[in-house]
DNA sequence: TAGGTTTGTTTCAAACTTGAACCAAGAGCA
DNA sequence: TGCTCTTGGTTCAAGTTTGAAACAAACCTA
């Protein structure tokens, strides 16, 4: 199998993503890390936990959300927590269970921080996108996430799918 | 100043490359670690290096190609450089200068793990882009890269502008 | 050319991530 | 019921990243 070597045209649609890609996230953490005390991940769980359902998530689901290991999780609940923004609970229903809320001094941090973060996002991003790019760029990674998540579930049957609310910006 | 907060498309495009970015890196460099025994940004070091002439360059490009801080380049290398893949050597015309080279092996390792290597982005990106696809991604990434890139750099006069030859896939 | 500033790089401690191993508790089933 | 398998979560050690501080060499400029 001879390999499928990527075009100049990919090469450099390839380059420009890693490179956008870290450049974006370094700039989105410097700023939350400046005005929220906190990386861009942290952010986006107290951002998952504001727009569920009574403020809350079981760890699983929240892993899910934000795309990051389990193991991950526990370690950023855990200082969330310590910071007294999240609090845990443990599930009635499953004893195996733990859930994450968000706190009122959880929100209110939340609140306060995120006129400064959208509008990091729109001076990085939107601001000097085009419409028609907002398109592109939502298509385009839609797809890639559908695909990838496809990946990670078993493909030989019907695949029991439950889908959850939420809106809001990580 | 009233918050401009997102659009609901905005959002959804906003989730959706959050979403994306994640899980794309985390397929690399679980694929890389797999195969090449090493994160992605450790192969791009090497690819980037294996572009540059003489597979050498200064810290601080390739710090700059790979856009990562030089803090953290100098632990990258340092790893690189304890498996025998990349060497250092101190600058000739400026004695403050490292200069890393990447050695016959760190070669090697780089020609045997490429094929694997595109065969994930390709399988991840390419192979479900239209060609349309590729070029928007690049012309959306590419005015992202220019724009973060021009923001670090003094905006009141001229720019004593140089530019280095590469190709290749990170 | 001495003195002050900038540039190139490393160092260090604290914070974070990774992945494998572990420990319950639910579920399926003989 | 008693077994085994799966699932939800945490733990732990090893590896990585961060950002500020430290250094040394190069570059002014008076």
């Amino acid at each position: 199998m001879t390999t499928r070597w990527l075009t100049p045209k990919e090469q450099r649609a390839w380059r420009a993503y890693i490179a956008a890609t870290f450049l974006v996230e370094d700039a989105i953490d410097r700023q939350l890390q400046q005005d929220a005390g906190m990386p861009h991940l942290y952010y986006s769980i107290l951002a998952s936990l504001s727009d569920a359902p009574e403020r809350q998530l079981r760890m699983t689901d929240l892993a899910e959300r934000t795309k990051i290991t389990r193991s991950r999780l526990t370690y950023a609940v855990g200082r969330l927590e310590k910071d007294g923004l999240v609090r845990r609970e443990n599930c009635r229903w499953d004893k195996r269970g733990s859930i994450a809320v968000l706190t009122d001094e959880g929100m209110e941090v939340l609140e306060r921080t995120a006129p400064g973060h959208v509008e990091t996002v729109r001076s990085l991003l939107f601001d000097h996108l085009t419409e028609e790019q907002v398109g592109q760029l939502e298509e385009i990674c839609g797809g890639l996430v559908r695909r990838l998540q496809e990946d990670e579930r078993p493909t030989t049957d019907e695949v029991p799918w439950r889908r959850r609310s939420s809106p809001s910006c990580s």
